[in-house]
DNA sequence: CGGTATCAAGATACCGATAACATTTGATGC
DNA sequence: GCATCAAATGTTATCGGTATCTTGATACCG
């Protein structure tokens, strides 16, 4: 019915090509004029936008991906058990989202969104360079994605043998950090409670034992792998079943903290005054338990944004490195 | 250097014409092979995988966008303000992301994960579908991306208004199995928690007036905006102080209706005994709190995969209908 | 006035995949 | 032996932009 020029395709709007006889000049033209370059003539320019903007013209992104080789696209990859397991229910991996998304999209990219499974789905390939989120992301992970060659950055503990960019919050200076205020309160016997097989707790774990080691106080490690508070009440349970005797708790999270208090107050032994107890991440609950709970908090927007930079200057083809984020201890009733 | 025929390009492998001159065929032919088309030869089919294998042949998905017209991809766009707000530090919308990704990816699509304000970006109008998150996503943002006329799914309140598909749980029923359980009960003078001016509150609140209007029964309304349990807690001080008497208490989030409960055993009453308490959303911690918390709990796991389901059949021209979750009553000891 | 900058716009050639139509080849049927 | 058909592969055009190289017109200079 209408004429060639001025259909309308299936998927939408008109082409560049449409605007251009539209306007009564060349596709090129069009594409300089919308992109704003001074090879056009000021005059010619604003008529085309005028006109593109009156008939909806949209940009087509693929189009351009495929002219130009690159997409404007960052995959973050996310471990996303549909389990009970703490990635899933933690809020804080979705702050670390947020931030990595504002930084991207401030500088004109896209973020997209891929659970490890779906990893292969192809559209990962398209990307300029691939975030790998979720602490179970470890080396066979990172193999994996290495073969497709894009700018990487692995958010987690760094190890030695790390090839590639690591960034993540300190958690060696989180434990030694721990460690030191339990030696200012003159505390003998410390506990930790938590699961030393992710790789971040494991650096915790280490930094608390050196930090002690100074003044010859080896802590014992309780083993726990659910990040709950009844694991934590168990742990502490456990440890008077034991008859082993404490003054101090650093739990790997808060809500093993939070358990861990209530155990120990169940034992009738008192908190802060009988036993410290630090948690870790800083849960906005924790200001309100009862007692407000002290803990180490990581600043994980910032983190997710730092995460950001360095693939952007990956892609950029500038060099990174690794880096951790230094953390805090929020010092509270216990 | 190398021939023309075999050389590699900028941005990384081998294209099909690489491959189709090693393999001493035309392009055509390599495209169906990788596409385990029937029109191949399968002994030719099986040189080619090969050969795509052995030479790490990627698919330049761009270039099968732009050609298809369509990029596998739905946009996903996610209320995410750096503030304090609700969204950004709730676990749910995490487990709503986790659904809809799960569900996604297993059709073969992949998931582009846009800020509001990042909306504009470009990449999103590649996007074959459209789901829209966040209370706040209503009516003003709804309008927006209608403009981009593509499928598109919200997630929220159903409102009469409506021209688009709305998922979203079914926060009317909620407020009325809680009313229906406080009626069993006995209770007459229960008071509602929360800010209406969120649309899934309203129904909640709505749900809850009208099921207790059966028995000529009208709530108390206690508005409070932050969803904390110095908030709940503050309320129930604020229902002493003004000498308002209360039965049960409705809170519309978990945190709030811990709060109240914390506050409510300070003031010497018993829970359950004097007065009942229901949450929602059924936190985790809910279970291990003391008294273990009675709450009403939303399936979002299952919300994300029916919103998938939805942009998925109108992506495919199918009709797609608006539709409610069932939600359930947790009781614990409240 | 010839010659060179400078500016605006066009022509052409891709980017890498795939749909639609065309061709070759060998097998089968009568 | 020739027509017919199916299988296997090839040709061509196209998706919608943008880089590169040209061209044409005007201005400027000595």
């Amino acid at each position: 019915m209408s004429k060639k020029g001025t259909r309308r395709h299936a998927s939408g709007g008109p082409t560049m090509a449409d605007l251009a006889q539209l306007a009564g000049v060349s596709k090129i033209t069009v594409s300089r004029a919308l992109g704003d370059s001074p090879l056009v003539n000021p005059e010619t320019r604003e008529r085309i936008q005028a006109l593109a903007c009156e008939h909806g013209y949209k940009l087509n992104i693929s189009a351009r991906n495929l002219r130009l080789r690159r997409s404007h696209t960052v995959a973050v990859i996310v471990e996303m058990k549909p389990s009970t397991d703490r990635t899933m229910f933690d809020p804080y991996p979705l702050v670390l989202l947020g931030g990595i998304s504002q930084e991207l999209t401030a500088a004109g990219y896209s973020v997209l969104l891929t659970t490890r499974q779906g990893a292969s789905a192809a559209a990962v390939q398209a990307a300029d360079g691939l975030i790998l989120l979720g602490q179970g992301a470890h080396q066979d992970a990172v193999r994996r994605f290495d073969k497709l060659n894009l700018p990487m950055v692995v958010w987690g503990a760094q190890s030695a043998s790390d090839t590639h960019v690591v960034v993540g919050s300190d958690n060696r200076l989180g434990g030694a950090v721990v460690a030191r205020h339990f030696i200012a309160l003159g505390r003998r016997r410390p506990v930790f409670i938590g699961n030393p097989s992710h790789p971040e707790i494991f650096e915790r774990l280490n930094g608390f034992i050196d930090a002690l080691a100074v003044r010859g106080i080896k802590p014992l490690l309780m083993r726990r792998d659910e990040f709950t508070m009844d694991s934590g009440m168990d742990a502490v349970r456990s440890l008077n079943e034991r008859k082993v005797g404490f003054d101090a708790i650093f739990a790997c999270n808060d809500l093993l903290a939070m358990g861990a208090i209530r155990a120990t107050l169940d034992l009738g032994r008192s908190v802060p005054a009988d036993v410290s107890v630090v948690g870790y991440d800083d849960m906005p609950l924790g200001a309100s338990f009862l007692p407000p709970l002290s803990s180490v908090r990581q600043d994980w927007q910032e983190g997710g944004m730092l995460l950001a930079r360095k693939v952007l200057a990956l892609i950029e083809g500038e060099p990174a490195s690794s880096e951790s984020l230094p953390v805090s201890l929020i010092l509270r009733s216990t």
